[in-house]
DNA sequence: CAATTTGTATCTACACATTTT
DNA sequence: GAAAATGTGTAGATACAAATT
């Protein structure tokens, strides 16, 4: 029975008692989505305590638990024990970072595709597939993991980034996305709980809650995601999966040097963790002549490492590897096979066929040499505003030194003919103290152009 | 308490009272998922019911829901209402009909791959695409659902098998498996219901099981599923959706014709269902003149329409288009940039060189000619075996005359150098009254050998 | 066709852990 | 650092619907 007139305090989400049909929690469930879907409640609100809504629809409390629950299982809201449940970020709108065409007059400082400068190396390696004439057994259906040459080269591809393993341990993917797609979809059940870092990847965040995983946010410092943080979460919350970017992560820029690597190693082998590591950086610190023991290395190969190659060659080409250890190598097969059927085996050629005439480590050094560039040029113009001296990269991530709502930045910069991304796209869960945005340098088109939407970009947050 | 004295009828899941750990439902779901792959409970056992579990372990009964409830969700048992709980088909082993490679004295009669006798064409187009020049563009990130001659191309070639859409609702994937994929991602939830055939393409059934959606088997005749069987499903069970492949339904050889095929679309639309129609079947049936019109185009559009053209082009080209109506668009456009990014251009851009030039039609014209062949060849050594004076096709559907189970009869050939799937692979649900052999005509490798495999069969099936 | 068997959906009860105050 | 607030996990009770007998 209610106890308190709840007309005083006033319920963030406040559900019609009228209107309440038979399977309560279902018709709440989807009075909450509504409002959330709609807007109505917006991203980081905090919903009243599961005991005040039962309490005001005189319910039983745990009545409220399965209505919060669905809505959780759906990725609109989040609960933190002892703190409340709050609207998740990225429930209502798509936050996936679709290039929709731009006007013509906006640079884009937002898209991560990689400079396509250097596709002249890849049509000459496309020619010379044609020109081999076995084009004929490539279309021919057969090998859905890869043929075994396409495999070594990749294995090959993989030891100068820090990754030792072989090729019956290796797949080729249509890119990076479908890789992951594969491992979730092939590992993990719904429900399943995969930690990450407070901010990471925005297509991963879009690829777990397709497939109703629950990311756990890790925190983490200068280095990388903080090995006790993890090990307590995992004590906590039944963690069954991490996902990892160990070099130049996606959107922070951080690399996770050795040390700390061999710590988090640790912990993954302490709680069973399935690592997902994934190679967005450490092909381009590989062109500079650095190469940090992967995390695929340090458990001795049994975690799984995917290695794009869209980003280090070219962005058309759709192209991964993935390498994994044997426990894994079953249920992986199973999924490629059953996802995939099998990967284009002419892309997989042109990629091969780049990587063993050596064209490969020419385009990587050149797309660092670009970066390198593009960094030195972000550099100038920001030097006050952006302390971390990062390594080169495709993308920068600059501190919001406002309390301005980032969307409306957002906004503001596309106006005035910039676009770029802010922290909230990456952001797991919603709340953080301080905003940023995502500086793409490898997207603009050319350097008169960057260096102009850079201008742009200062200029706009000098005035603020 | 216990009432009755359990070591009398003995339980087919006979839990170890002692070795219960405190979260009950866990540990009894853990035994059993074991059990069940182990192989200790065989497809197709019934399951004691809950009460009597419950009795006998001396829990309360919905404890016992809880761990059937588990298990159902991970596909390895399926329950109906006053009938009992058994194990699902598939549940150990694993049924992907992977084409492990065969000794080189096996004649395979088991994948559908299509006839690859007619690269020449598709390596002209290669060249031809290489030789424009434009590569470069391709090679670009750009367009993620295809770009708009590609699909302009496939709405075109969609047209002459009975679909009417427009570019805008049509996007390029990576295989049909991979537009399956996107589409059960993107439109439905775990747990989720959809209605198929009884005997069903296996990798659909995979692939359901990977994304935890439950498949509801609807009854049928010669002339496809039956109207008001899946009226009734839809009555009883909640139904989202609907897979159907209404032209030589794989492995059953079905078509439906358009007198089925309307009252088909008038139960979905009634029921509010998703219809992910897979066109396997209709381009071969255009290629010899004759076109039905599809439920895409009976249901105005507002369904999803897949057409592969790896069965038809090429094996080794995984491209196929998807088009869906407007209420879809916003969900697969957001699922397919997470989960493909975008589908190799270059793939796309060959096919739809072969669309532009008109060799794609001549294509399947040929392999139309090479299944009516097989079709010959099969008819005189089947015929009294085979009833149904079946379409061109790539395979047939072989009623098997004896008892005598159906995976030794798959053992028994393999070792006499044929290898054929055999019914169970394709059940949705264990216990059917009558076995097939599925027997593929476009996977042998040329004619020669076909005939030699086929006889191999029949005079195997003689003996027996 | 009524009674019984059997699975499923929903709501309730309670113990517990963490965070905040 | 104890008490209160708060979400989560597990088990139980009840109603109901379908299939079988």
């Amino acid at each position: 029975m209610p106890v308190n007139s709840f007309d005083q305090y006033p319920l963030t989400w406040k559900p019609d008692k009228a209107a309440l049909k038979r399977p309560y929690y279902r018709s709440l469930a989807a009075d909450l989505e509504d409002k959330i879907r709609r807007g109505v409640l917006q991203a980081g609100t905090k919903l009243p305590p599961q005991r005040e809504i039962a309490d005001f629809l005189d319910l039983n409390y745990t009545t409220i638990t399965r209505v919060y629950e669905a809505c959780r299982k759906k990725g609109l809201i989040y609960g933190i024990t002892g703190r409340g449940t709050f609207v998740s970020p990225h429930a209502e709108e798509d936050t996936t970072l679709v290039s929709e065409t731009l006007r013509d007059d906006v640079i884009d400082l937002g898209a991560v595709n990689g400079y396509s400068e250097h596709s002249l190396l890849v049509e000459r390696a496309t020619e010379a597939v044609v020109r081999k004439g076995y084009l004929r057994h490539l279309y021919e259906y057969d090998c859905p993991a890869g043929y075994p040459h396409q495999l070594a080269a990749g294995v090959r591809w993989l030891e100068q980034v820090g990754v030792h393993t072989a090729a019956e341990r290796t797949a080729v993917f249509s890119g990076a996305q479908n890789a992951l797609t594969v491992a979730l979809l092939s590992l993990f059940d719904p429900g399943d709980r995969i930690a990450v870092d407070p901010y990471t990847y925005s297509n991963f965040i879009e690829l777990a809650k397709l497939m109703h995983l629950v990311l756990v946010p890790v925190k983490g410092d200068g280095a990388g995601m903080l090995p006790e943080e993890l090990e307590r979460q995992c004590r906590l919350n039944r963690v069954k999966g991490i996902y990892l970017m160990p070099a130049f992560a996606n959107p922070t820029t951080v690399s996770i040097p050795l040390a700390r690597r061999r710590e988090l190693a640790a912990v993954i082998r302490d709680c069973g963790l399935i690592l997902l590591e994934d190679d967005i950086g450490a092909w381009m610190a590989a062109a500079g002549g650095v190469t940090v023991p992967s995390l695929f290395d340090l458990l001795h190969g049994e975690s799984l490492y995917i290695c794009g190659m869209t980003k280090s060659l070219c962005p058309g080409l759709r192209i991964a590897f993935m390498t994994y250890g044997g426990r894994f190598r079953k249920q992986i097969l199973h999924g490629l096979s059953n996802i995939n059927i099998k990967t284009s085996s002419l892309d997989a050629e042109i990629i091969t066929e780049l990587i063993l005439n050596g064209d490969a480590y020419r385009i990587a050094k050149e797309k660092r040499a670009l970066a390198e560039k593009a960094g030195q040029l972000f550099a100038a113009l920001f030097a006050g505003r952006c302390p971390r001296a990062a390594e080169p990269g495709y993308f920068r991530w600059l501190p919001l030194g406002t309390k301005k709502d980032p969307a409306r930045v957002e906004g503001d910069l596309l106006r005035r003919g910039v676009r770029v991304y802010h922290s909230g796209r990456f952001a797991v869960q919603a709340g953080a103290a301080q905003d940023y945005l995502r500086v793409s340098l490898s997207s603009a088109g050319d350097f008169r152009h960057l260096q102009k939407g850079l201008e742009r970009l200062r200029d706009y947050l000098e005035e603020i």
